[in-house]
DNA sequence: GGCTTATGTTGTCGTTGTCAACAAATAGCT
DNA sequence: AGCTATTTGTTGACAACGACAACATAAGCC
């Protein structure tokens, strides 16, 4: 892997490359940061101001990009158009849960355009689940077929995803074993399909329009109801490992005293970090962790400060171990986990501080998540967008209305 | 970081981009295969017979790699001529341990040319080491600049290195805090010099030449005398982390009821599993790896085997993190580590069947080191070709005998 | 209104890889 | 030994792409 060599290693380049991989750069550009100045790419890149007009302009037939009036900057000199996504460019992102399927429409620039929540009150199947979406999604597209360009689906599943072909393998919140949802959905909507675990997911959104914007190692843990995921950014790009399993967190051992996880091993960091205690301790019996935070906020009891103490100790054993093996800029803590920093983070910065190693320590963040509920729904189009992302060029230049059918092959990790 | 763009974000591509792409992608092959024909080459890169051969003749007239008279194939056709890394084209290796520096010269293509121990019983300070380095350099130097060039120097460290320049934060076993091992090593001998953990180092080696040839995920983790260093390959590519301080596997919780560790946290996987209590069963004071292992073997003791199973059942702990976190190909142990999974290999594998997650546990090996004494020298001298594997055009045509004076940028983690 | 500054636009040029035609070198067959 | 088929190196024409310089345009400033 000649040091340096990413991926796919061994394929030489050619002009065509070179072309892909500039419209790359500015689309992801031009994507991440909302719309910047022609002159700004040009700094940016490094290319010529000629050769950004030229791909701009190759962006822009593609629909991909739109140029518009300057801003009114008040810098002496010709002012410079900027380049925007183009809000007509619009992934469609699915997020099945135990107690409902969020759906949502998202365009290039990371903005949801719209959301839908259907309620499944009783689970839903993987059948059951692509039935709802191809429902839901039949519903809009005469509004997509008009004004939009739909580049595909992107499905955040809660368990592990095979990211050669979008099998789940195992969601155990869901009940789902080995469900091709990725093939299901295809067949049923006849646009391309990815699917990659929703945690993962989580840390792409994060990293890229959150609290992760221009960090390019983070770490990313949730507790949902279905316990703890993970996700990771080393060097910029997803940590995928070789079959998209990477980054379970939850079954990191915290406790050797502990019980034995649904997973088989003992003292799991989602045996004891675990939302349904605090819900008990503060009288819920279901809630968003925005709900759970405000009881937690409220209540005077010492048994809840303990239990938060308690499960926040565990928390800092695990991200001990993360951070003295990814040595990040930044963990991101989403959903109750979140909540439990936010009561006592000084707490679990003090509980770090004595266990992790000291250089490891000194440049490492603890935040929150940034994104709240439009996290998934931006990961999930994320990862739709990937493929359009690294190869603009291979998007036929359809008209708005039109959408890709063939299948993206992009790895969450990228080549070059 | 639009997903699937590298570390160097943003920067734009233009031909001489390419040109530098296919002579790294063309010496990378080279030097990892050891050598092909041009007509692999060709198939291999995707690249025209004309290209193939201008790029070539470049690394020729570089003196990076040399044409060979065709294999006596058997082939029908015109035979393709070989292309090898010029053996010429050389590297120092330095590490510095406990009881002893070494220091090495390796060829491209990690051929081990020369290997020098140089004995330090009372321990050595970061300057008595670089003088010694020095005074050793010095003496092959002639040698040198009469018949190679050399490319500049790697120094595996055991212990955190600042990934930027080289820095030695903390190295615990050598005594060295803060200590600029890098620059004062430039400054002694004029060579360029990069350093590194050197269980990264050895992560890196094993991935190129050794157990991980053809993996593109994996973990290595050594048990030496300073403790357990670790070191992670994911997409091909070193985990740095954000300073290079990424790997650290040695301080993962495995045992809550366990000790407090010399990094101050508790339970350490370095508390549990040792090599002084093995040596101590065995009743020897000081010995490698390989006497310890054949001690072991030859022991009939209940107590050595029940040990050697305690320390492999903590062992399957800090793996199953690994292994739920990075979801690898392979897992390579070196040092005693790999002697205690030699033992009983089938123990480690059946604590390991019973915690990891199944969906990760399938697709992961387990094994042991193959490069052996070499491991480090490889390593270290992998991180000195660093630069001149990822752009072969920056050096100079230097003949034979010249070397770079330029410092290194590359990251160990690769750029396009 | 003229000057300065910054940037878009246009046409030319150099570099790079591709391609096709040809030459060279081998194996296998007669 | 000579012929053919096959594979690969070699050479020169060619196309794509970005760089560059000259010019045009549009803003701020005096």
């Amino acid at each position: 892997m000649a040091v340096g060599e990413v991926t796919q290693t061994g394929i030489g380049s050619n002009s065509d490359h070179v072309r892909r991989h500039n419209l790359s750069v500015i689309l992801g550009l031009a994507h991440r940061t909302g719309g910047l100045s022609r002159a700004q790419l040009t700094k940016q890149t490094g290319l010529n101001r000629s050769t950004i007009a030229a791909l701009v302009a190759e962006l822009v037939g593609r629909q991909l990009v739109v140029e518009m009036e300057p801003d009114s900057s008040g810098q002496v000199g010709r002012p410079s158009p900027m380049v925007r996504p183009n809000p007509g460019a619009v992934a469609l992102a699915v997020n099945p849960e135990v107690d409902a399927i969020t759906i949502g429409v998202v365009a290039l620039g990371g903005k949801v355009l719209k959301r839908v929540r259907y309620p499944t009150p009783n689970g839903a199947s993987a059948t059951e689940t692509v039935a709802i979406c191809a429902a839901v999604i039949e519903g809009v597209r005469p509004e997509l077929d008009a004004g939009y360009r739909t580049v595909g689906i992107g499905v955040a599943v809660p368990g592990l995803v095979r990211e050669q072909d979008g099998l789940v393998r195992l969601a155990p919140h869901l009940g789902w074993v080995d469900e091709p949802i990725a093939r299901m959905l295809t067949d049923a909507t006849g646009y391309p399909v990815v699917a990659a675990n929703d945690a993962s997911l989580g840390a792409l959104a994060e990293s890229t329009f959150g609290a992760g914007r221009d960090v390019n190692d983070l770490i990313y843990l949730n507790g949902g109801a279905s316990g703890i995921g993970g996700g990771v950014i080393t060097g910029g790009a997803s940590l995928v490992g070789i079959a998209g399993y990477a980054g379970e967190f939850g079954h990191t051992l915290v406790n050797s005293a502990g019980v034995i996880c649904s997973c088989g091993a003992l003292g799991c960091l989602e045996t004891e970090v675990a939302r349904a205690p605090l819900l008990k301790l503060v009288g819920l019996t279901d809630a968003d962790w925005d709900e759970l935070e405000l009881a937690l906020r409220a209540s005077r009891s010492p048994a809840v400060l303990a239990e938060v103490e308690r499960q926040l100790g565990y928390l800092a054993v695990a991200l001990r171990n993360a951070i003295n093996v990814f040595n990040p800029r930044l963990v991101v803590l989403g959903g109750f986990l979140g909540s439990l920093y936010a009561i006592a983070p000084a707490y679990l910065d003090q509980k770090l501080a004595h266990q992790t190693l000291p250089s490891a320590r000194e440049g490492v963040t603890i935040s929150r998540t940034q994104l709240g509920s439009d996290l998934l729904m931006i990961g999930a189009a994320e990862l739709a967008f990937e493929s359009i992302l690294s190869d603009p060029a291979s998007s036929g230049s359809a008209s708005l209305g039109g959408h890709l059918r063939t299948h993206p092959a992009g790895r969450l990790r990228g080549a070059h």
